[in-house]
DNA sequence: GTTAAATCATACTAAAAAGGTAGGAAATAA
DNA sequence: TTATTTCCTACCTTTTTAGTATGATTTAAC
């Protein structure tokens, strides 16, 4: 049940650049650092996002990271997608994974069918923008 | 963001339980046979439902489990948390945890709490019988 | 052109969690 | 008394998670 660092990095990192974005490509020293993640740990899963073509990555001296497309774009759906792997509750839901031999008789495989159904909608209904800065997620937040 | 066997089969076997819940006490031999399940690892998911108050166990020759109240009264958010642990998708929105340095200025913080909330509500929505025998569930159910 | 600063790529490792087993003690109905 | 059942503790194996190491490649600035 527990989303991975992977995941929660991941978007902290997308909001990091998300909240620079007028910087000019952002290095990925300055994400690290900024977010308390270990440099290596982070080029990892910063290569995740770009191979799902969530960012562009520019290299050379003035190089870094940034968005390829607006922030209100992004749904946390495609970020969580990108860098924990697919949000399946159970890996029989898959159409890419074997078929369970007790599918037809299985009393609980809609119940999780429904389960994935509601928690995608839930991350495809959030943008990156809400996150962003002072945004209305964050005004309604907990601990401010 | 997946269910550990743990959660998958406890379910399983509660539902198995109730489906025989009127041929008395059940033997975790039955159970484990029907469900495909080792017994031993049947066995160690079991205490974690009878620790939980979900099933009353009875030892001796004609010993087994069985429930300890009507499937209507359980709901699956206790079933779950029972056999996986708490459903938090991030440690630190845990009372018991430590509290996260950075919780003041997490941007993500009351997105993953609104996530725990929606997940939380709808195991708690839904009730074992409604998995059990011809419910609707199963009727709407896609393989059948 | 050289250099410094950046990403890219592959491989590796340690720790934790998941998944599952073993062996025997205790209870109890037949 | 015995066979059958749950209870308990400890252990083992495999997979996943989390993180590291090393070096190559690219490129702007000097």
């Amino acid at each position: 049940m527990k989303i991975s660092t992977r995941g929660r990095y991941g978007l902290r990192m997308m909001i990091d650049i998300a909240e620079h974005v007028d910087d000019g490509p952002i290095s990925l020293d300055a994400i690290a650092e900024r977010q308390g993640i270990s440099f290596k740990y982070a080029e990892s899963i910063m290569r995740s996002l770009v191979k799902a073509n969530l960012v562009k990555s520019s290299r050379g001296k003035t190089g870094g990271y940034s968005l390829s497309k607006k922030t209100n774009k992004y749904t946390l759906e495609e970020i969580l997608t990108a860098t924990e792997g697919d949000l399946y509750p159970i890996d029989c839901l898959s159409c890419t994974k074997p078929v369970c031999p007790k599918q037809d008789k299985c009393k609980a495989r809609k119940m999780w069918m429904d389960y994935y159904r509601l928690i995608k909608d839930y991350f495809s209904s959030i943008s990156l923008s809400s996150l962003v800065g002072n945004s209305s997620f964050y005004e309604d937040g907990l601990g401010i």
